[in-house]
DNA sequence: TAGGCCATCTGGTCCT
DNA sequence: AGGACCAGATGGCCTA
C-alpha cells in the first residue's frame, strides 16, 4: 500500500534521524517540512513559549511522536470503519464505485431526513395523545423534526435525497 | 496536467 | 502527565 510504504521511509528517516541527531543541520531537515513548521524553526523563541510538554532530550520526544503517531494512525482507522459502516446502510445506486466521505455524510443526513418524513407521515392522523407515554417518541420525533424543518414539506426530502442520489451516480 | 480524494505526520489544545 | 481530538501541511494516486 502506497501509504504504508511512506510511513516506513518515515520510521526509517526518524531512526536514521535518531542516529545523527545532534549532527543534522536544520537546513535539510526544513526543506521537507511545512511553511508553519519552517516558521517555528526561525523563530525558536516563539515556539519555545507554546511548547509545554517537549523538554525531554530529543530521542524521548522521537519515541513520544512515534507512539502518538500510530494512535492517530489507529483512530483515524476506526474513523474510516465508521464511514465504511455508514456507506453499508445507505442506499445508493453507485455501487460500483465508493462514496466518498463528503458524498456519505451528505447522503446519510438526506436519508435521515428522507426516513423521518416518511415516519411521520405514516403516523400521521394516528399519533396517540399527547397525555399517554407512548406518544413520547412520536410527540418528540415530530417535535424535533419541526424544528428541524419548520414549514419544509416532507415530500421535498424524499426528491432531495432521490435528486442526489442520482447526482452522484451522474458523478457531478 | 489539474483537481479531487485520501493517508499520514505534526503540533496545539482539551480532557481525564 | 498523557491520551484524544483537531486542523494544517504534504505528497501519492486516480480520473477527466
Amino acid at each position: 500500500m502506497k501509504t504504508k510504504t511512506r510511513a516506513a521511509r518515515r520510521r526509517l528517516e526518524v531512526e536514521q534521524d535518531e542516529e545523527s541527531h545532534s549532527q543534522q543541520t536544520s537546513s535539510e531537515e526544513d526543506s521537507v517540512k511545512s511553511p508553519a513548521y519552517r516558521e517555528n524553526r526561525k523563530n525558536p523563541e516563539h515556539i519555545k513559549s507554546k511548547k509545554k510538554r517537549y523538554s525531554s532530550n530529543g530521542k524521548e520526544h522521537t519515541i513520544r511522536r512515534l507512539e502518538s503517531n500510530e494512535r492517530e494512525r489507529q483512530r483515524m482507522h476506526k474513523l474510516n470503519n465508521a464511514f465504511q459502516a455508514l456507506r453499508e446502510v445507505i442506499p445508493h445506486v453507485r455501487a460500483e464505485k465508493k462514496l466518498s466521505k463528503i458524498e456519505t455524510l451528505t447522503l446519510a443526513k438526506n436519508y435521515i431526513n428522507t426516513l423521518t418524513a416518511t415516519i411521520l407521515n405514516m403516523s400521521s392522523g394516528c399519533l396517540p395523545p399527547v397525555q399517554e407515554p407512548a406518544s413520547d417518541i412520536g410527540g418528540k420525533l415530530y417535535q424535533h423534526y419541526q424544528q428541524q424543518h419548520g414549514d419544509e414539506d416532507n415530500e421535498e426530502h424524499l426528491e432531495k435525497y432521490s435528486t442526489q442520489i442520482h447526482s452522484f451516480r451522474q458523478g457531478s
